[in-house]
DNA sequence: ATCTGTTGGTAACTCTTGTTACAGAGGGAG
DNA sequence: CTCCCTCTGTAACAAGAGTTACCAACAGAT
């Protein structure tokens, strides 16, 4: 039933015989939102096929400071993973599931093998890269040309979108934490936010407005 | 012989037959120092494979504002540009030649085959991904988590690297549209830099101390 | 109901960065 | 040399963001 479950969600990327081979040496993985599944540092042997939920995707310095860099959804898989196993390379990045989410781990022994056997793989995995590219850049894009204010309902806004959901379950710090700033300056720039009708505040829940 | 140029540069990466190939349908092109290679927007039907010489890689806003991301310096490819003629799709960057530089421009209708054909051209393309994410990566960190001065430093080692010269010709001008702020700005963390020894100043030339 | 820890609101202040304005220094052309 | 243009230095001010401090509102536990 794992080869069902890949099927439904990957069966029009990947051509049969793979799906069957993925089936054979992956493993379902089921996570409760807000637990890590990988972190800096950490050496990489297995990859990601995210079935359901969402994935944040970290940044971190020396001092310890997070940013978010993107989120994964469904479809998609940790591109970096891949590029760091075939080095026998180390994470760059932390991940944390911001949903509880389904995933297919895939062990890195077979991928090497997969991207000259299979056609669709080998384009998955460029497909891969290429989307993450270009999220990264939009990431820079936010960070270097947007302010804070704009930056804050953009990630509400992208919450609001992989969650699924208007409502936003997060404190303040915690947005503080994602968006690299204070506590005092996500409140202050929330209430402005609301003051501006494109979101209201609640305890614990922000609802996004202007979608 | 341009055979052997590609042998020199790139014999340690390709085997002999795809040396051969890149050869008979690759291109030698020389571009002078500030001669723009590549804009966004602009679809993509040719590879650089860079024997000398560096190329910065920028971002744009609508706005037009820019902001440097990184320098491609000899034996790297710019990834972003395979990735994007394999979809069909257009330039994320701009591409201009920060120092005199030669390059084979090697057209896309080839690639994809050789990403088959070819383990060494496939790893190299992967290769290249991973390197050119771990720089987005860096110039997220720089964005996030360090202030104008710490740019600004880090900016003129680099670019005293990717030239192998310690003098650093620019204006403050130019400086500050790579780093996506003002002239007076720079002026002001450029003095402070020289008061803490770092650098020197002269007119049209910035001498980097501390490398 | 009271206590307690968490969360959110706000004020006051500092620091960094951006903006405007202006003056002087250097370098080339006539 | 003089004119003119580019480049640099600096002051003064404005705006955005970070910091510290404190209080109120809320929710859960006893």
């Amino acid at each position: 039933m794992l080869l069902d479950t890949l099927t439904e969600h990957y069966g029009f990327v990947f051509e049969a015989p793979l799906l069957k081979e993925i089936a054979q040496c992956g493993q379902l993985k089921k996570v409760a939102a807000g637990m890590q599944l990988m972190d800096i540092g950490a050496p990489i042997t297995q990859m990601p096929l995210l079935l359901s939920g969402a994935i944040k995707i970290l940044r971190e310095d020396e001092k310890g400071d997070e940013l978010l860099l993107y989120f994964i959804e469904r479809g998609d898989t940790c591109a970096m993973s891949f590029s760091c196993c075939m080095g026998g390379a180390k994470s760059e990045i932390r991940a944390v599931a911001e949903t509880d989410s389904e995933m297919i781990m895939v062990p890195v022994s077979q991928m090497e093998q997969w991207m000259f056997s299979y056609k669709s793989w080998q384009q998955f995995i460029l497909d891969s890269y290429q989307a993450r590219m270009k999220e990264l850049l939009q990431t820079v894009d936010t960070l270097a040309f947007l302010r804070m204010d704009d930056r804050l309902l953009k990630h509400l806004q992208d919450k609001a979108k992989v969650t699924g959901d208007d409502h936003i379950h997060a404190t303040h710090q915690e947005i503080a934490y994602d968006l690299h700033t204070s506590r005092v300056v996500i409140s202050r720039l929330l209430k402005k936010l609301e003051n501006e009708g494109k979101i209201s505040l609640h305890r614990n829940d922000i609802t996004v407005i202007d979608l």
